[in-house]
DNA sequence: GTGAAAGCGCTAACAT
DNA sequence: ATGTTAGCGCTTTCAC
């Protein structure tokens, strides 16, 4: 199939110049007479040459390609995100490799192993899970990375300001008077960020003087496939006249899921339960849902991450790892209000 | 930054054998003694030894990566069968660069110009915009080329049978007593992809019996945004009393837009207008969407589409291009009902 | 302004 | 079973 494509040297032989002029001009380097590089063009174009990346970039000893490693592509916040700095990173000059890894460390690993032997020069982690050993070993290969959407100190790192995150969520569930709330997470939300965000909620619950009873944890796939297994745990929490009125999720994905599942089960929000998300997804806005929630601004976190990550590839960053932290921002619509009776 | 790496040649010296041999080690070929294997295996653990990818696909003039150029990445059904597709390419040994378009031809060249250069094994296009050219072009540089989720004749293609696509939207709000419809589009939707399913929908209309009375373009970004602007357009046309009462959407996003914008000019579905989208994704299954839809398989899209390119890309297949053409499935859920009075 | 030559890190015959 | 050799397509000194 592959017909072999022309070279360097098949433009040149055509052209009548050497090689290396030839690669003058298509790196548009000075040094070049007008009318040499007309021929040479010319030459291009009747061949329809097109220079081979993997040769330049063996050669030069740098590629540039950013590889994007990302947990769930299907949840909107990463995908919202991975695009975002695919546009940073192609108005940079760099072209991206996305790698989704659902949450699983081992193929976390062989991801980034995969990025690694490609010689990609850098890495930006969406939600990672690997622990401190990941990051180390990128660290020794000298690797440039940047984390972002979770806390992650060994690394460059932006995110929302994660002590802050749930606890906004628990303050505005008190402040509209419920005493008893739980936590909602899902399996696929990565170890870390999860255990971040669970102790911000317990350390504000206390503050806030209310009771944490419960954590719940929903396998949102499973919920939308309207699988009764899925929602028995919730069920009974419900069924408890000491059961908890407020519940606060580790993000918008399971938010939803929650509120789809509650209300399977009768429990009508904000009527019988008031619900506040993570994240702010843009589907929270659609009137049906109206997810009241604690919004992350990933515009900035795509634009500051690709940039750090960018000056540290450059070498324009020698320093330790920095931390940018983001102001989470409550976003109050319509799945909470006051506990009724 | 970024120390010297270690070369073959630097795990050659370490453990005493020629490159060639160290090259067989890593590479797995036979003919290596034991012993030897043990001592190379050895010097690349010492040394941390990673393979150079792009030194291996250089001169094995072939590489491992599949390039996916798709429209929306923000679009759920789009991030979804890129997961898939990612899945079903790594399980067969490759990786996939993914390139976001936004739908812009200009872009959408620029990236396919990006992964030729770094000589992707092939292509799957998702929403693929550029027209002919683009496609005759691939050929003739003996690029393997796979369109998924939208028909085109001129390469291998899965797709949903495009001519059956929004007729059964249309059947579907015939057959509960609607006659004049509308159909719904976005600015973000291909070109192409939107002429067909418009196609569709007019000549069902025709066959049903319908009177096509508009077709209403929505931005969703700006609905999403509560922008009064992008919804006035719908405005008049519901105003009006001899306005649709039926709205075949060209996608669910597109139909979860429309929802939004119509109840918040005050007329309710399906009460007052009927729905349905085209896709099937999974947010639509939630109770406060009810999205009535044509869904698409897209499980089998992406295992069908990636063993199409793969077949192609591995000579397996030779012969002109092959379309295989699945059947939509129309989903009943709460957007649609009988129009009132 | 242009060309010759030396690699980049690896694979794949072909010798031994 | 292991080593030698010749590239893959390009960039980049360094001469001319």
């Amino acid at each position: 199939m592959t017909r072999q494509r022309p070279t360097i040297v098949d433009v040149a032989g055509r052209s009548g110049v050497s090689k290396s002029t030839v690669s003058n001009v298509i790196r548009g380097a000075a040094n070049v007479s007008d009318t040499t590089r007309q021929r040479v063009l010319a030459a291009v174009d009747e061949l329809g040459y097109r220079p081979n990346g993997l040769a330049r970039q063996l050669v030069q000893q740098r590629t540039s390609t950013i590889g994007v490693v990302v947990g769930d592509l299907t949840n909107p916040i990463y995908s919202q995100l991975v695009k975002l700095l695919e546009q940073h990173a192609l108005a940079s000059g760099y072209t991206t490799m996305v790698s989704n890894t659902d949450g699983h460390p081992e193929r976390e690993a062989a991801r980034i192993e995969a990025l690694l032997e490609r010689r990609v020069a850098g890495i930006a982690m969406l939600q990672f899970s690997g622990g401190r050993s990941v990051i180390d070993e990128l660290h020794d290969d000298g690797v440039a990375v940047t984390v972002i959407s979770c806390l992650e100190e060994r690394a460059d790192c932006v995110t929302v300001d994660e002590s802050k995150g749930l606890a906004i969520s628990v303050r505005h569930l008190a402040e509209l008077g419920h005493e008893r709330l739980a936590y909602v997470t899902s399996p696929l939300i990565e170890e870390h960020t999860n255990r971040a965000r669970h102790e911000s909620f317990l350390r504000e619950c206390k503050r806030a003087g209310c009771s944490e009873t419960a954590v719940v944890t929903l396998d949102v796939e499973a919920v939308l496939a309207h699988d009764a297994d899925a929602t028995r745990e919730l069920g009974r929490l419900l069924e408890s006249s000491r059961g908890p009125t407020g519940f606060a999720a580790a993000n918008d994905i399971v938010a939803i899921a929650l509120i789809e599942a509650a209300e399977r089960l009768g429990a009508s929000v904000p009527e019988r339960i008031s619900v506040v998300g993570f994240d702010g997804i843009t589907l929270g806005g659609l009137t049906r849902i109206a997810l009241t929630t604690v919004a992350q601004p990933i515009e900035r976190m795509a634009e500051l991450g690709m940039t750090l990550l960018l000056d540290r590839i450059d070498g324009r960053t020698t320093s330790t790892s920095r931390q940018v932290l983001l102001e989470p921002e409550l976003v109050v619509r319509a799945t909470t209000a006051p506990p009724q009776g």
